[in-house]
This record gives C-alpha cells, sequence and structure tokens, in this order.
DNA sequence: ATGCCTGGGTCCCCCAGA
C-alpha cells in the first residue's frame, strides 16, 4: 500500500543525511520535496540514487525548489511551473506520473508581511494552481497534490490563534483560496484522518516552539475522488522533528490501496 | 513592539522563511 510524503526540507544540503536515513526507515514510495534550496546543478541526485529512488527536481539558487522521489523508478515529468505568470521566477511547482499516479510537488508562497507584494504574489499564485488543479481532477485519475501550502486551514489546525492572527498563514484570503480548492473536489487527507484537528506539521526554530508543542498545519496532501477512494491512511511521523538537525517541518504522509 | 532560530548567499551581514 503505497506511501506517499510530502517533505519540505528546509535545504536539501543541510537535510541530506536527515533525508537519507528517512528513506532507509520509512521506505515511502512517493515522496514530494519542497524548499530545496539548491540550483539544478548541486542536487544530490547520486545520494538519492543510491537510497534506491529515482527523481525529478526543479531547483533554484538560494531558495524554493521543489523534487519528486520514486522508490525504484523513475517519476514521469507532466509539468514544470504554473501557466499564467511568464514572469514569475520561481520554482514552486512540479508534476509527474509515477506508475499511473499523477503527484504535484507544491511549494506555496508564504505572503508575509500582509498586506503588501508577498502577499499578493501568494494570492495570485494560488490561482494559477488552483486552475491547474482544475485540469488535473477533470483528467479523472488518481492524483495527489502534495505540498506545503502556507496556509493553516481551520482554527483548531493551529496552537494559538491569536499568536498566528495577523500572519499570511491565516487570514481569510489565504483561507478562502484554500478552500476554494479543495471545493473543486478535493480531499484533505489528515482533515479526513483528524477531523478534529491539534495535528501540526510544523514548529517554528524560535522561541522553543517544538518543546511546548507550539505547531500549526500547513502541508496538505488533497486527493482527487479516484485517490480518495483509495484512502487507508494519513498522518505525521512527527519524531523526525525532534532529530539533531531537523527541518521545521515533519514529513505529512497519506496511504492508498 | 520586537526578536527569538536556521539555511543560504556573499560572506561576518542580509534575505527568506513562517
Amino acid at each position: 500500500m503505497p506511501k506517499i510524503v510530502s517533505y519540505n526540507v528546509n535545504g536539501i544540503k543541510a537535510r541530506l543525511p536527515r533525508l537519507i536515513e528517512y528513506l532507509d526507515a520509512e521506505q515511502p514510495d512517493i515522496v514530494c520535496l519542497q524548499e530545496l534550496k539548491s540550483s539544478d546543478d548541486t542536487f544530490p541526485e547520486k545520494e538519492i540514487r543510491d537510497a534506491g529512488y529515482g527523481a525529478i527536481w526543479h531547483g533554484q539558487k538560494g531558495f524554493n525548489g521543489v523534487a519528486v522521489l520514486a522508490r525504484g523508478t523513475n517519476p514521469v515529468e507532466r509539468q514544470r511551473g504554473l501557466d499564467g505568470d511568464p514572469d514569475d521566477t520561481h520554482s514552486r511547482y512540479l508534476e509527474a506520473e509515477v506508475e499511473g499516479l499523477i503527484v504535484a510537488s507544491i511549494y506555496l508562497p508564504n505572503g508575509n508581511p500582509v498586506p503588501g507584494p508577498k502577499f499578493d504574489y501568494k494570492l495570485a499564485w494560488f490561482e494559477r494552481l488552483a486552475e491547474r488543479a482544475e485540469h488535473v481532477l477533470a483528467e479523472e485519475k488518481p492524483v495527489v497534490l502534495a505540498g506545503d501550502y502556507n496556509v493553516i486551514p481551520n482554527d483548531d489546525d493551529v496552537f494559538s490563534v491569536k499568536a498566528m492572527a495577523s500572519d499570511a498563514l491565516m487570514q481569510p484570503q489565504s483561507r478562502a483560496a484554500y478552500r476554494a480548492l479543495v471545493s473543486q473536489g478535493w480531499t484533505d487527507s489528515l482533515r479526513t484522518r483528524f477531523p478534529a484537528g491539534g495535528v501540526w506539521t510544523f514548529w517554528d526554530y524560535q522561541a522553543g516552539a517544538w518543546q511546548r508543542d507550539a505547531g500549526f498545519r500547513i502541508d496538505h496532501l488533497l486527493l482527487s475522488p479516484q485517490a480518495a477512494d483509495r484512502f487507508v491512511d494519513a498522518g505525521v511521523d512527527k519524531a523526525y522533528r525532534g532529530k539533531e538537525k531537523a527541518s521545521d517541518h515533519a514529513p505529512t504522509w497519506v496511504r492508498l490501496k
């Protein structure tokens, strides 16, 4: 039963030992990575291949960057970047097919501070993503849209509504954009598995957030109806957030029949 | 009201993250 993971690594070079350890221990079938912070030519292809994974990646020097890994096979690229803005230079979207399953690795803009051009970019990018999602959904195939959406969908997805109230991740416009996307016909797999909320995928490095369990849920795996029919389980591999030199995100996953 | 960490780039300070 394939395990599909979304993992914002916050720098693949700094996180490589952690990532390889994760692949060896958990043997996920597909891994969508975000925030590679690596140009295409410095992506650690050999180390990932030696761990048993084929990979495609869409890198960028310094920040952003997404990849799709597949255990024992090579992902077949379908789409790199989103249509709708020829001036957009950010590497935030990579879509592939892996043995009949369509997966996208998504790194939505953070959008802080609010208001401002970065928040405008976030909302505009969200609209472009929704257009792509609608197109893919119409294919009526099993699809997983996996990534760091930088949206806290509900008040019970955050340790403190008050602490995050002015953040781009929780603005009504951000939530409305996420809701509109899901309403196309996608299933939020973590929400389905844990309808009462209280499940985090991110803990800030600052102010002892991990030690206080002050986190929130921003990494999401959305399922097309054909994927949702195969839903088995979903969760967060929280222990990996507590390890040495961890990312501030934990691997978040869904298992399908 | 602000900074708290962390990674990466040019490099010992700044940007970006969330």
